[in-house]
DNA sequence: ATAAACTTTCAATAATTATTGAAAGTTTAA
DNA sequence: TTAAACTTTCAATAATTATTGAAAGTTTAT
């Protein structure tokens, strides 16, 4: 397999993966394109990369940003401006935890915590209702922790000890 | 707020949440229905409820079914179909990390591990293609054998001690 | 101040994905 | 064996989501 043919492979992987990370396809891979880019593209670089229109790729660059993901660069005697990832592979991990877990997870833990509080009328499917969403609730709760906990340490330390601890 | 009202917004909320654990909205709602119902539900059952048509909640419960999320009971004396979900909320996080893993997580790695396996022709892109994808590859392969190891501890005690590790 | 270089916005359109409903298929009771 | 009860399939349609491109907006150099 040739550079071309591995790169484009990997971009459009990546980019039909992104809804398992939450985000659409132009946005996954406009960051896989940084990401394997030895250095920052402007918009016109990534426009003809990836075949895509100017106003896509503008609006695409702004969600990354929005997640912390891709920050501009100055490039002095450009006037254009130019584009990077975040290169470091756990920090990305770390990043995208984090904003998954405060858009999606904790918003729906809130559901779930007001939906189980509800008053117990002693009828059956009240009682279950309660009893199956905080169940829910208390796993989300739990999962939402450790995936945070997990990504958040800089370091590798933790998840080669969990994984040894594991084996 | 009411059991009705609480039921309702429990079943949207879980519906919308589909995309973060991969599935669609109808099916999502449909385990959600038979998550909290205190029994088998048929399929006219589940149409009425969640109002949405034959075809659709055919289609779905199928599909619930290849995950091995929902089962059919068999009711003596009825001749129509019945359906279950599984109800232990960490026998389901296990059955979805499981499929997940399968038919989305480990696809990804494999492409991830022939893109960093082209041969380095000395160049500054390809190093960088090669390293990069490389990271991602180990990332990727890390998490979905510890997501997997987690979750498929049928106790409890795992989740538990490894909160409390990280406390 | 102005015009060129560049970016953003957003209504229109395209592409994708979900849903319907009715016909075809299957099973069961009599 | 047949007809009623039930389920599945799938082409048509609807709903949603992504993308375009051109006009409006902004910045910078002179």
């Amino acid at each position: 397999m040739e550079y071309q043919e591995a790169k484009d492979k990997f971009i459009s992987t990546w980019g039909s993966l992104g809804t398992l990370w939450g985000i659409n396809k132009a946005m996954a891979q406009i960051q896989a394109l940084l990401f394997v880019s030895t250095k920052p593209l402007s918009m016109e670089d990534v426009m003809e990369d990836l075949k895509i229109s100017r106003g896509n790729t503008s609006m695409n660059l702004r969600q990354l940003m929005d997640w912390g993901i891709v920050t501009k660069v100055l490039i002095s005697g450009e006037r254009k401006e130019f584009f990077t990832t975040e290169k470091d592979v756990q920090e990305l991990a770390r990043i995208i935890a984090k904003e998954r877990s405060r858009r999606e997870i904790k918003p729906v833990i809130k559901v779930l915590d007001e939906v189980s509080s509800i008053k117990d009328d002693g009828t059956e499917k009240t009682k279950e209702l309660i009893k199956q969403t905080k169940a829910l609730k208390d796993l989300t709760d739990d999962l939402d922790t450790l995936m945070n906990k997990l990504v958040n340490q800089k370091q590798n330390w933790l998840t080669k000890s969990v994984l040894k601890l594991m084996k």
